[in-house]
DNA sequence: AAAGATTGACCGCTCAATCTTA
DNA sequence: TAAGATTGAGCGGTCAATCTTT
């Protein structure tokens, strides 16, 4: 992934597919390095924040389902979460094929801390394309149209 | 739609990163499957390029500093690309410490076919973007200097 | 049989540690 | 010692196969 990424070489213009992707990987870069300082991941803070919003304990499917992605791939974050100390399984009475993720009280300050880096850079990227917003914005919905 | 006609309420208007992050994340997703019809990656055909354009076998410290990544990628990249054929790992007598990477012929059809296949989405991209390209170019180099 | 979750194997990427050669 | 490459461990993601429970 990281090759299609690579920057423009002088003699060579850019393509704006390339452009779009390099952007975008280092965007996700800056945010990934903010939150390594407080020992969390996007994708760790993305299924924290989805616990925390819902306000109680979630079957992993509904997870994966939210955070858009695969059944497995949630299985082994929980796991890496629960390592952390930052959510428990918990079984359901009623039906004992689901589990239930819930925060612990290390999982509900995680999910603060690393909610407020993630919306310090929403502001930031806000501000720094103000006007731009709406236009990039229906740009790319064109491109996602595309399929 | 008609969201557009009243300003924007900031708990419910999705952030621009967000936006930006999951698009860049679709579009990659578009090429990766439209690529594993011909067995490659935008990660493979990225290396075989590179040696396709530079013309010669390549260090495998070339090939990272080129394609912007770590040493050990590269050497587990090549792996696999030697596994499937595309590349061979040959020695440098003048310095028995470098290897470096050389495309067989199977190397230079990939390239060429992987080649074509990004090339014609750069093409649909950039048809989609119409005049909007320069204005997102600037946006995104904005957030890029904002590190 | 179908649903929910897990496991194992793989890709792509990173870092730290290691090995060889200069 | 330093440079070039590799190895090992880990994260985050996918898919196919599996296991349990419904």
């Amino acid at each position: 992934m990281k090759d299609s990424l690579r920057p423009p070489r002088p003699d060579v213009r850019p393509s704006a597919l390339l452009s779009v992707l390099a952007s975008a990987h280092r965007l996700q870069a800056g945010i990934e390095t903010a939150l390594e300082e407080v020992g969390l991941s996007m994708a760790k803070v993305g299924v924290l924040r989805t616990l925390a919003t819902e306000g109680q304990p979630l079957a992993l499917g509904e997870l994966a389902e939210r955070n858009q992605c695969v059944p497995s791939n949630i299985t082994q974050l929980v796991d890496r979460l629960e390592a952390d100390g930052l959510v428990r399984r918990e079984s359901d009475p009623k039906d004992r094929r689901v589990r239930r993720a819930s925060l612990t009280d290390a999982g509900r300050r995680a999910a603060d801390s690393g909610g407020a880096i993630i919306e310090a850079w929403e502001q930031r990227v806000a501000a720094t394309l103000g006007e731009d917003a709406t236009t990039l914005q229906r740009a790319l919905d064109r491109l996602d149209e595309k399929r």
